[in-house]
DNA sequence: TATGAATGAGCATTCATTCAT
DNA sequence: AATGAATGAATGCTCATTCAT
């Protein structure tokens, strides 16, 4: 059946993302990712190259289902404002929502791994946040920066307080949400 | 000599960093950090207990010159907008001229060493800029939100953009490190 | 279909025979020599009870095809000069012209494998060279030594300069395969 | 001490070349080779780069034990016969007393080590035997034919012998030994 | 005190073999 | 009978740590 194969490739994935979460990349032995996913260790290299491979895959995936999360919902009739406050809004809850993932890409990032992906990732500049902005940008409703920093200032606080949340270092209620929202908004707004 | 004991560790430290932020951790075999510190592979542990040791010592130390970063030039009689821009200002250009040092907090912070760290640091309360803060927030300046979230508006995008910098995604002028000043202000201020 | 089932058992020995020649016994996993052989994995121990009987088997069945070069064309009647020669060269031959056989039967012999084979391969003395050999001290016209010494004063010439071709070192001319045989001749002539 | 550490690399080439004469390389573990020459593992790869270079270093080791064993004794004065009987016997000796040498040797030549040794090997030229065939092939003493061909004609009985009685398919009396060598200059001369 | 050779536990990866389909 | 996905024992190699000198 087909359906075995994806399963097992599946719990692979699911296996190596919760145990990456926990303890990081470099003391996730391939054997306990195995065992966690109730598979034999080679089954592993049936579906990932290498260890650096399903790392990779991971990412992708990862990658695959943040994507949608930025994209849906936009509607280019309404205010820009609007607009940026639900993709930042969209992305700082799914990290919320999402601590394994948010830590696997936190460690994705800081690595070699995520260091060369961003290099090579030219097509950042077509992200649909990044449109929002330039519009807004040309409406004149929001600082003439460079996206690289309109950027930074929406999502460096995202980044930074989703992190503070989920290890436990304070608890983020729905009303502080909305109110980093605000903040960033604030920040770029002219 | 106590001067030469003081030299070896100082010796150890340094390479540790340098060979931590090009490598990582986990890439950094203690035989490479004892070539290029020039003492013997034994000798790192007569100066800590453990690599893990010799990581949080490095912390320690990182933390020990950052933390003055914070607090010179605080004064008191000065307005609380001049104060928090002095602060982060200090840091964001601490982190700029630091590689080394921010390329290894970062690794610290996402790794399991960072994460007990932080939540047996409770004296952060009493740092400089919180108390700050908590001034803006008393002569209704600054938004009143808990100080986590007012520190992570602060820090999330001076941190976020260092990042990008120093990773050669793009280049921060000067006058573009005073904007991103000027919009923290803007997200916290009232 | 029992032609199907001796198409794959052939199959299966033809394609270990070449990468087993190509690569070496230990090189050669068994999942490569079923996709070569176009067969599944699996199937590989429908016919054989494991690689090592697979080699083995390889082996009985080269072994299989030399022994006939050998016996063929043997002429009792003609002169004990003529058949030696004959033999020799048709081995000679055969070695040059079937380079997979030989890199085949060179692994096998330099193995466990091989040195278990010849110890029990006591009916080794009923080969006929052997007894055209005999034949010729008889006559006096072959020195009087041991079998097995004048075995290895005809065919060490023969492996050890088909080596040599096979691995590139130099070209064996029709003519020099001559003058080998007629060397080896003189070196048990009386 | 400079003794030690030489003490520790002869332990583990005299273990390795006694586990691979008996088991092959490929059934050799670095464990066992660690083992049997009571070192831990890792004290091979402060010797040797892998296995594969422990291998080279071995093949080189009796090389060096070899290559003497073919020149000494030479005496440019005295007749071709002397010196060709000379260097050949003095070989078949070494290998018949040095089987794990022998052994090595064999696996080494038909492995992908030793064809790319040989492939560079050009140097083989200036062997002494080579020399001395030449001469006699000018004195019109030996047949005039490639070195190579005279070379196998010398050689191929030799190594084929030495493993026939190493592998205790027969036993070697001295006599024999000269006997052989007696055939092998008779396989060369004119 | 300083050294670096020695250690061996731990890891990623391979591959002969099994077995459910 | 045939398949090939799954298995896990086995292997080469790394590196934090120890300890004799």
């Amino acid at each position: 059946m087909a359906k075995k194969e994806t399963d097992k490739r599946e719990a692979i994935l699911q296996a190596s993302l919760e145990i990456f979460a926990e303890n990081g990349f470099h003391s996730s032995p391939t054997s306990e990712i195995s065992r966690r996913a109730s598979v034999g260790t080679g089954t592993i290299y049936r579906y990932f190259e290498s260890k650096d491979a399903l790392i990779e895959a991971l990412y992708e995936e990862i990658d695959g289902r943040l994507r949608p999360v930025t994209s849906e919902g936009i509607d280019l009739e309404a205010p820009v404002r609007e607009n940026v406050l639900g993709i930042i809004g969209r992305i700082f809850r799914f990290l919320l929502a999402n601590p394994h993932e948010f830590k696997f890409l936190e460690q994705y990032y800081f690595s070699p791994y995520g260091v060369a992906k961003k290099s090579s990732d030219k097509e950042s500049s077509d992200r649909p946040i990044i449109n929002i902005l330039h519009r807004g940008v040309e409406q004149q409703i929001i600082k003439d920066l460079p996206s690289e920093i309109l950027f930074g200032l929406c999502f460096g606080p995202v980044v930074f307080l989703a992190r503070d949340q989920l290890y436990g270092y304070f608890e983020l209620s729905n009303e502080m949400v909305e109110a980093v929202l605000e903040s960033c908004w604030d920040s770029i707004k002219l």
